[in-house]
DNA sequence: ACCCAGGTGGCCC
DNA sequence: GGGCCACATGGG
């Protein structure tokens, strides 16, 4: 059923080339920034930091928080944005030297609990960090997947790990697949499968359960 | 004038 | 473990 929909998604919007972002570092920066806000409000943001050469370990780690706040206001929670990426490049800097790679290298499930001990890093920014910036396989779970796969009728559960363990239980561990998959799911959810119901010409309107009912 | 967005942590039970 | 709240800008 997982593939099934991931052929109609891909088949639908064809690749996404996630994360869009032009390092590792970036992706980090970008995966904090686009909490529960759109991307294109991100987008000014890293213009801005990118325009003054901010985007490393050692030019976020020095910068004042007040200076940080200002370039990043068009992302939305911009205080407690500057703190969690202050909490981050301190981070970096305390236990790996500033070296993103070092981190970056780390087991996966090491990784995992090395980023969730950071203030402001959950479980979906984790994960978008190990998938999208470690490119290893982890799947991303966030609030439209949770939505698309309730409509759909796969299951209503919202535990994020349960979410997590089905993805992991139900398709082949491979990197590519999950970046696509999730990057498809994210698409998707932009024009469809929203809170208020809008099922016309969804790509999954032939598996979904709700787009059955809504459609009668 | 609402509603929502590629969440998280704190506090409560 | 889950429910509720603050955090904040910008686009529909």
């Amino acid at each position: 059923m997982l593939q099934q929909i991931y052929q109609k998604l891909y088949d639908h919007f064809g690749p996404q080339n996630w994360w869009p972002a032009e390092t590792p570092f970036e992706v980090i920066i970008g995966a904090i920034l686009t909490q529960n806000t759109t991307w294109s409000n991100v987008e000014k943001a890293i213009e801005n930091l990118e325009k003054q050469g901010l985007i490393g370990p050692e030019k976020l780690h020095k910068i004042e928080n007040k200076d940080l706040e200002k370039l990043i206001i068009s992302s939305g929670y911009y205080r407690q944005k500057t703190k969690k990426i202050k909490n981050f490049t301190s981070f970096l800097w305390e236990k790996y030297d500033g070296k993103l790679k070092k981190l970056l290298e780390l087991p996966s499930s090491r990784l995992r609990e090395e980023l969730l001990s950071i203030k402001g890093i959950g479980k979906e920014t984790a994960d978008s960090i190990i998938l999208y910036a470690a490119d290893k396989p982890v799947f991303v779970i966030d609030n439209y997947t949770k939505r698309v796969l309730s409509r759909v009728g796969i299951t209503q559960e919202k535990n994020y790990d349960k979410l997590q363990e089905l993805f992991h239980d139900k398709l082949p561990q491979d990197t590519q697949l999950f970046n696509e998959f999730h990057a498809l799911l994210v698409n998707l959810g932009k024009d469809y499968c929203k809170r208020k119901p809008k099922c016309d010409n969804c790509p999954l309107n032939q598996v979904c359960e709700y787009a059955k009912s809504y459609n009668q």
